[in-house]
DNA sequence: CGAATGACAGATTTCAATATCTGTCATTCG
DNA sequence: CGAATGACAGATATTGAAATCTGTCATTCG
């Protein structure tokens, strides 16, 4: 049932992920999340401790829906460079149309990765552990040459970051952001393989 | 003499460093810079048509001081690498060096950075421009790949963006960051060499 | 005559009063 | 008895009036 009698917390995500996006992070209070809830706003303080902890499990499930392209090329069994760059592609268009889809949500991501650094450093941590499952792939596969996956992980996932980073999102746009992505990912691609 | 009868725009310029050192990018007025300078504020409008004219001269001033040592490392004559990788360093040491020892003139410089993208990317070209001729040297050496030294060029700015960008200066401490910087400079050097 | 001044209008910033919000909790409701 | 309420205190945000600042220009100064 849409409307159950007992308020739950996804429910609670939903109604707070449509105040978000209409009223901005910036302008979005509690009141206004249990008001489009037809409930109290102490209500949603038995559910969350705070407001911020509320707009972190915003984020977090926005987060976990927009890379859950991401894990499935991880364990795909095909060849590790072609999946790399696929993997570090959909990353990058992910936020990109995110960043034009859904501005509101991704503005309060933004501000999210300013003042709560654990949530956003946990994410980071499972991209570059994914993009290790690659490398180390790569490296069975004899494509790549053997070396610490887990800094070469980290340093493919950094070399990128300019495309990824959401503080740069206004750089995203206009053909010159997929040839700058491609001229890197050659770079890398050639750093990564045997000799 | 320090104390010449007549104003000059570098009189000017220096006065500003020192109010935008004092009071921060924020607080810093033309009124402030005139006080002083002993002048009324509006001699100080016969030299700089805007305080944004004002304040860009003045970041210009600092940003090409402080990138100096890197003009002559690019007009050396020893191996690319080492010359690309001590460019790069050199690079990022200097900025690291400014937030922390000029905490107020690096605000105003991020603050100049998201307002007034034209002078920053100007001071931008003339970097990749740089590295260019760094790469193109290597080329020439043997030691790299021949390949469009712009794209590459480019890449090789890109790449690195994590660890200069001013935005992300907060991640510059700690040795994690010399050791991720070392991680993508390895993996750029194998993919800039000839097979 | 060129360089500097200071008064001025409009734009922006400050500041304090007011309103709203966050988070708690004794109480009510089912 | 657990879930929801709404009144409350302290913290934060909004507002509008006053102060300050930016940029101009007719005038003064050397």
């Amino acid at each position: 049932m849409t409307t159950d009698s007992t308020l739950t917390p996804e429910q609670i995500l939903t109604a707070a992920e449509d105040v978000l996006r209409r009223y901005g992070p910036a302008k979005a209070t509690v009141v206004d999340i249990a008001r489009a809830l037809g409930v109290s706003h102490g209500s949603v303080y038995r559910h969350f401790p705070s407001k911020a902890a509320l707009r972190e499990a915003v984020t977090q499930r926005w987060l976990d829906q927009a890379h859950e392209a991401l894990a499935a090329i991880t364990v795909e069994r095909g060849p590790a460079p072609e999946r790399l760059h696929r993997w570090l592609a959909t990353l990058f268009a992910a936020k990109r149309r995110k960043a034009l889809e859904d501005p509101e949500l991704f503005a309060t991501y933004l501000t999210l990765v300013g003042e709560l650094s654990s949530t956003v450093d946990a994410h980071l941590e499972t991209l570059t552990g994914q993009i290790a499952v690659i490398i180390q792939d790569g490296i069975h596969q004899g494509e790549f040459r053997p070396t610490h996956v887990g800094t070469a992980a980290r340093a493919v996932f950094q070399a990128t970051a300019h495309f990824h980073d959401p503080v740069h999102s206004a750089e995203w746009s206009g053909p010159r952001a997929d040839q700058d992505f491609d001229a890197v990912w050659s770079l890398l691609l050639h750093g990564l393989r045997t000799a």
